[in-house]
DNA sequence: GCACTATTTGATAGCGCTACCTTTGCTTTG
DNA sequence: CAAAGCAAAGGTAGCGCTATCAAATAGTGC
């Protein structure tokens, strides 16, 4: 009946004036059923077909209406991504990877708060009533046991984002905490320091144990002593890495480089190391972890392991967004955990070890 | 395969187990199409009927389908939130309030990146050929007024969130700059400072001259004189609050107190005065503006200005939305100027001035 | 070749809602 | 009292997509 592109007939709504499934499947000589298997990506269409009809969508530049998609899909999946500690960086990144997926994936999204320990439960039992059924959770809700217990006991779905350590009830997605710190602490030993200190992170969260033992074996590996009173517990903040910046230079045979398991204690380090007219990194070397905002709004910016997290957020999405459809069609899937590559950012706080600095060329 | 325990007559695909606009008809005993009248606020309802309908309505604990109605009305807005500067902080809470407000007004958000004066034209002229036609524009887009022209000359609808000052052509959701220094100023002289150094903020940005004007004007209010060497220029950057900074206090009288621009610069104006001996806040007070993820970080915590980002996030798009809405109706909408209240952040950075110790120590 | 599964494709019928038009039930008027 | 006017309610037909099932086509063994 409807021959083509008469854009309106009598009691044609039409108004987008974005190309429909229909319009591709004319343009390719199909049924719209057949377009939107292409689309779903099912494997019961020939290669020919398929192709044809990916050269119709390319020409078309269609793209799947949403609204009509989860209504007629009755899909809709629901996930809510938690956080605790809005480390405004760490989680506006966390959301744009999620967003894009979330409009790629047609996932509902919603964001929520959720105090650590506190309400907790109670926004859990909430949101599952109200047809959340995947949870995604940054740090330090990965870590937190209980939470998982509470999620998976109520019948949801959670996916990890950055845990120190994989759980096996649950996907995650992560970075190699452990070869990240072990790396640092190869990069700062090739740069000649032999006397590096270490801040450790906060001891409930399960990749402070991961930085440090990356550190500890980085050391060994190069033969390196570390002496107890080089190696200092923090807590992730930047007032704990002050004390921890004092202790450490305040020793007799003070460090030439420390390493922070986080940049909010780095840049605490960087502060004492000033106060005390040390030049970074001429007289000290300091390096983080995470490449947040402070890493380079301070002077100098830190060398520090970056994170891809609008990637890990992204890849999270997706993981869980296919296992709860999987789950819908009965299917269950086995957890997934994807390790993701870090990258070690180079900047101004790290160099050569005090004089052989200068005797060196400064190029860098 | 097996013949599930359908509920349901056949070819009944229904799933949510959600109410919808028919049950609500049932109950009531009308039309659907009444009550999509009065869910819609449509004013052709008797008011017996519409009560009927209402409390039908909270019975079943009815909410529309947001899919079905945008597949249905063919309304579907379409709003970018496009940023330059990725000030983490101020983005996600940025994001965290149009988020909200998105899947409440049912708009379909879309956060797009636009690099500040490069690609800016194709950014904006292939969103609107996909589609989209509003704009929320944070600092500083919201400032540069050939983003704003092309926007118009595209038919786009914009939105200023934060702009220094309002455009007669565009809507904008902002607070009070110059009352909010003006306030600041009032607050460190109320602490007993007489003489206060100030930083201006990036020339290019209209806040920063806003901000300026309310520290001159509180100032004079208080009839305090300002030297010309109490006022720096600076960039909003780390760096170039380092630099005011040092100027600042190389002043042979130097001030007692000083009220950088924003978070960035008063966090290094902090990192200076402790490189030099002095004791924020007991030697010197320092307060910031815009209450970033920075002034919390450090110690001693900035005493700030926050604005409420989120909230000003939220009205923006629905205003935005409003007017678009309208427009599609025909209607046209003057532009709406909307001020929200900021918060004065007290925290430890400042103080009364110190009687102590007025002469610069200079041991180690 | 023919019956007899696999594999691909197509037709149909909605998903829950609203735009648009028609009908109903009153008032207004001449 | 009929013609007209208007407000309130209902009916119908999709919005763009997918679930479901039926049809067509291809592939198999005897």
């Amino acid at each position: 009946m409807n021959k083509d592109k008469s854009p309106r007939k009598k009691g044609g709504r039409r108004q987008s004036g974005q190309p429909t499934i229909s319009d591709v499947a004319n343009l390719a000589q199909c049924s719209p059923m057949t377009v939107s298997r292409v689309i779903n990506g099912e494997d019961s269409v020939r290669k020919s077909t398929r192709d044809k009809v990916l050269v119709a969508i390319e020409q078309l530049n269609y793209s799947p209406n949403r609204a009509a998609r989860s209504l007629a899909g009755a899909s809709q999946i629901r996930i809510a991504l938690l956080y605790t500690n809005p480390s405004a960086s760490y989680l506006s990144e966390l959301l744009m990877g999620c967003l894009d997926e979330a409009s790629k994936s047609d996932v509902h999204l919603v964001v929520e708060r959720c105090a650590f320990g506190e309400d907790e439960e109670k926004v859990v039992r909430n949101l599952i009533k109200s047809g959340i059924g995947g949870f995604l959770l940054p740090p330090p809700l990965c870590d937190e046991q209980p939470l998982l217990e509470l999620i998976e006991e109520l019948g949801g779905k959670a996916i990890l984002v950055g845990p120190g350590k994989a759980q096996p009830h649950q996907s995650a997605v992560m970075i190699d905490e452990y070869q990240a710190a072990f790396d640092m602490t190869t990069h700062i030993i090739g740069l000649g320091h032999k006397r590096i200190g270490f801040i450790i992170g906060n001891p409930y969260q399960t990749a402070s144990g991961q930085r440090l033992s990356g550190f500890l074996d980085g050391m060994a590996a190069a033969n390196l002593s570390v002496p107890e009173s080089m190696v200092r517990q923090g807590l992730f903040t930047y007032r704990s890495g002050i004390d921890a910046a004092m202790y450490l230079l305040d020793q007799t045979d003070r460090p030439t480089a420390i390493f922070a398991s986080n940049d909010d204690m780095a840049a605490a380090v960087v502060s004492v190391a000033q106060r005390r007219h040390l030049d970074v990194p001429l007289d000290l070397s300091v390096c983080g972890f995470d490449d947040t905002t402070i890493a380079s709004t301070i002077w100098p910016e830190l060398t520090t392991i970056r994170q891809p997290i609008q990637e890990m957020a992204r890849h999270a999405l997706e993981i869980l967004a296919e296992q709860m459809r999987s789950a819908r069609t009965g299917k269950s899937s086995k957890p997934v955990h994807l390790k993701i590559d870090y990258t070690l950012m180079r900047r101004q706080s790290d160099g050569a070890p005090g004089l052989a600095r200068s005797a060196i060329r400064k190029d860098n």
